[in-house]
DNA sequence: CGCGGCTTTGATGTTCATCAAGTAAAGTGG
DNA sequence: CCACTTTACTTGATGAACATCAAAGCCGCG
């Protein structure tokens, strides 16, 4: 592991959550924060576990969901680097009501809720930035659900191909992070029917698959499918 | 109207949100409030409109809902009294990305937000307690959500027959205050089969219908129907 | 009293989950 | 490095859950 400031210096330059706090709390968060690394499919916290940390995504990419018996789980959001992890839940409780784990290899970097506490009480800056991003992930979260109970199952495939382009990897070719299955978890959907459809969309010459690897040929139906169903 | 800080106190008195502010504080909203009252099935605010002051449900039901084409309404939360309606929006975008109105004839009491970003700024105990309460909010949509992705819909007839009982009405027998097709948004289901699975309840001896009056006769069994589908 | 909206029930078709079965890919231990 | 196991992926067939369509009764309201 390389120096810790140096990497904390680099992380906290894009940072919109800890760039209002003063030189003074960022040393004092410098001095807190743990970092962890989460291979691929690890679980970083599980359901019912206490809320100690503010969990901030430095790499990778992780879920949070919740389980449900019979292999049925629900991906609730994707977080990516610079995110903070399940963010809106913290506040509230004492133990975390959803799980999260790693999607891709991820360094994790956790500050104590202690002191993410004394920092709003004393930040005003701070804490009104919170306030704005809880507000943004709230409606984002809220967004999302209402566009799945709109669309059929066409409709909800093209959308999240649109967000791995538009929002994730910023490229039409991509390696798909998450298996078939977690892309049905994220929409609502069976495995086979995420399979069956991404083939029709193959046959149809919209999009090209090579395992894990889809390229995009035509994004504007694409978005027409996205939005007309 | 009666003396306006005469009903603030009163409703001061339970209120979650300002109960963290000072005297002073106080004062100053008594001043800047305003109270409006509106007839059931009128729109409060509409999707679109710039968001200028935090509201504040004193008294009636109203509901959080987006509008899509096709007469297909979906309503995202319902506002109890004592409720800060679309708190969770509030901070995030100048326009409101969702509607509200009355579900029943309603007092709605708001504050410039101007003022409340003024006292987030100078009180931490108000801007915590904020905190406290989105985080709240948030994760009842998200579990919301969660329930009704998981249910057939008797099992979602039977959630919401719960919350009603439970959450809104704490009694058995009640008059519905909102009609088939909105309990159907609700659910994200049809009218149509609202009625229908109503009328199996009615026939199982779940539940006894007059009109809008609904009375639970075994909610024991609505309880399992809740849980286990 | 008649019109429009809400409610109710039945018949029909579509969408989608489930089941089954087979292939490819990716770990695992010798 | 190769057999072996497991996990992910893929396709088809079937049935259940649900939306849609249609039609009729009810109720409040001008």
């Amino acid at each position: 592991m390389t120096n810790n400031n140096q990497d904390f210096d680099n992380c906290e330059y894009q940072n919109y959550l800890f760039q209002e706090l003063t030189p003074e709390e960022l040393a004092l968060v410098a001095k807190n924060k743990r970092e962890v690394f989460y291979k691929k499919g690890e679980i970083i916290c599980e359901e019912g576990k206490p809320i100690n940390e503010l969990l901030y995504l430095k790499s990778g990419l992780v879920k949070l969901f919740k389980s449900s018996p019979g292999n049925r789980d629900q991906i609730i959001s994707l977080a990516k680097p610079m995110d903070c992890v399940g963010l809106l839940t913290v506040f509230h409780g004492i133990n975390y009501k959803f799980s999260l784990s790693a999607l891709e290899d991820s360094v994790i970097f956790s500050v104590d809720m202690s002191l993410i506490n004394k920092f709003i009480f004393q930040n005003s800056i701070f804490s009104c930035s919170l306030l704005r991003k809880m507000s943004k992930l709230a409606d984002e979260i809220i967004q999302h659900n209402l566009e799945l109970n709109q669309r059929h199952l066409r409709g909800r495939i093209a959308h999240i191909l649109l967000d791995f382009i538009n929002d994730i990897y910023k490229t039409h070719s991509f390696d798909l992070p998450i298996s078939r299955k977690e892309m049905g978890e994220i929409i609502g959907m069976t495995t086979e029917n995420v399979i069956r459809i991404l083939s029709e969309f193959r046959k149809d010459n919209i999009i090209e698959i090579n395992g894990k690897n889809i390229t995009i040929k035509d994004i504007k139906r694409l978005e027409k499918i996205s939005e007309h169903g």
